[in-house]
DNA sequence: TTGTATGCGTTATCAA
DNA sequence: TTGATAACGCATACAA
């Protein structure tokens, strides 16, 4: 194995001291164009690039962020994974990806983070609760965010969509389309986010003159859940007495419930009950599905956390406007 | 902002020198327990963590792997990248994540990785062309790895499935079913990996005294895309002479495929033409698609990866089988 | 077992 | 503009 050449052996080659061969690196350094050109070939010659570990050990600035994800299953997280790292590279900084689980917790992370140096770290739209932060004792420690999600923690911006409206962009437009007898399904009860949403969908309701909703509560946010809950109901409601359209929190609860409604119990979307989700995933452009959806307006919320994490931005919570995308199921 | 506390303050505290510190942090040590104990009261009231930057810096290993990724659109890779991150995190590594683009290819994410000084370098699933190594010269670099994909590069071990076998199950299967007029659907010309899949799919068919073989050729491995293929070749091909069987190489494929088969055309699955796919991604097991297909073996690629960087298991390439998966569609 | 000196490869600061 | 000294926080090797 070749050591690799470090600033001194370029020095000693170049016949300076390892100081010049730095600021031959250093843009905007005091330093001759004959010094920076001979440093250069030599360095080129021995192939010597400058160690970004040593560097960040002497800026106290690594140029990595934590990125958590607790829930690979969901394909709107790979949108959000694949616009932060792009935007994260495009500035020079690179995304250490997370895995939180039952074994690695989101503490685990954090205290990762922290010995790691990070320069931040970014909860994707993951599953925190407040309680989980009291026992540990970050000083020091790099700045977080929250993305795609609420953050119940004090200091801690979070960056999302703007959910209510979303919702009652989404209401309007199945209101439009005649739908009265409405159910909402919704993931995990314990969310904020969940919450508000569902608080949102009866609000828009109740304002127009509509008190009855259902309620349909998935265990999680999967397609098997989804489904299980749009079983239960279909199950225990008299067809008498069903609703015409259900708006699910999450484009993959909304799957399972289409697969079980037309599947299992022979209805159509959207003439029996009407479907709409949440998220606009690749597939729910998919013929299959053809899914009514509100997208989250990745880019932007991307941008903005990019942008308090450089400190272009006051690091505090945004909320962002989405796009409703009308498709055939609602 | 707090500083963050360090050894020699802990050790300050303390009243021992920062080495004694340093040891009571270092597993084995030779230590009296007094000492640990009266470092570890200290440190627990400093909220002293040891730096791993400065670890890094002094051990030469980072206890990071690059993980290059360059298609976030194929679900499969999601189920590659958790199991990577979940076994890389219970052996104390890390993944950086890596997004390979037009803006940042691989010889950008190489350079980077190296002069972050990570630990080993893995290509999960990416179109690596060998010439793009050329121009590069990794002296003391990490050590390279291609996962879920084969690699053409001397010296990189490709951790596979071995499609030989996986196209010959499926076949079997498929030719069991009763079907005679085969079609094959390629993603990227260009990979040797879809070639090999496609020579496989050839040469099972010749032996059991088919030689006709229908290629249907995508541009890339999105449902747009086989969806695509699938409409030309049905525009293109009689009803009279149609396959009967379509294998995909990929479940995104194959739905686009079905999309157009069903959708467009008014098309029975499997009855007039049954398609198959490869991988067992998220929505292969989804009612609406209910795809037959292959699962390659995740967790056991992952693990032998992991071996190699960890220096378990020699540096070599390893193809290991998966697992048929019969579903409705054929 | 404990303390000391030295090194890892860079950056920051000051002197020349 | 250049060289030198110190510092970043820890690990290794050696001496006490």
């Amino acid at each position: 194995m070749v050591k690799r050449a470090t600033a001194r052996d370029v020095a000693e080659q170049a016949g300076v001291s390892k100081w010049t061969v730095i600021r031959a690196f250093t843009p905007g350094a005091s330093i001759t164009e004959t010094s920076r050109a001979k440093v250069m070939a030599v360095a080129e010659k021995l192939n010597y690039r400058p160690n970004l570990l040593a560097r960040s050990l002497a800026t106290n600035l690594t140029h990595q962020v934590a990125v958590l994800v607790d829930d690979f299953e969901n394909p709107y997280k790979l949108s959000f994974l694949e616009r932060l790292t792009l935007e994260l590279q495009s500035e020079g900084l690179v995304a250490v990806l997370i895995n939180i689980n039952e074994h690695f917790d989101h503490v685990h992370a954090l205290l990762n983070a922290d010995q790691r140096q990070l320069d931040a770290v970014v909860m994707c739209g993951t599953a925190f609760r407040t309680e989980m932060l009291q026992d540990v004792r970050l000083d020091g420690a790099a700045p977080m965010f929250v993305l795609a999600r609420d953050s119940q923690i004090p200091g801690v911006p979070a960056i999302n969509c703007d959910s209510t409206l979303a919702i009652n962009e989404l209401c309007r437009h199945l209101h439009g389309k005649g739908y009265r007898r409405p159910g909402f399904m919704a993931g995990a009860k314990t969310l904020s986010t969940a919450l508000g949403r569902q608080r949102a969908f009866k609000a828009f309701w109740q304002l127009h003159g509509i008190d009855e909703v259902a309620e349909l509560a998935a265990q999680s946010y999967s397609a098997a859940s989804g489904a299980a809950a749009a079983r239960r109901y279909l199950n225990e409601v008299s067809p008498a007495d069903r609703i015409d359209v259900l708006l699910c929190e999450n484009d993959v609860l909304a799957f399972g419930a289409m697969d079980v409604i037309r599947g299992e119990f022979g209805l159509k979307v959207p003439a029996d009950i009407a479907v709409a989700g949440f998220d606009n995933t690749l597939f729910a452009a998919a013929p299959a599905y053809d899914l009514t959806t509100y997208e989250q307006p990745v880019e932007a919320m991307v941008k903005a956390t990019v942008s308090m994490i450089l400190g272009r931005e006051p690091k505090v919570s945004v909320i962002l406007p989405g796009r409703l995308v009308v498709r055939g199921s609602a």
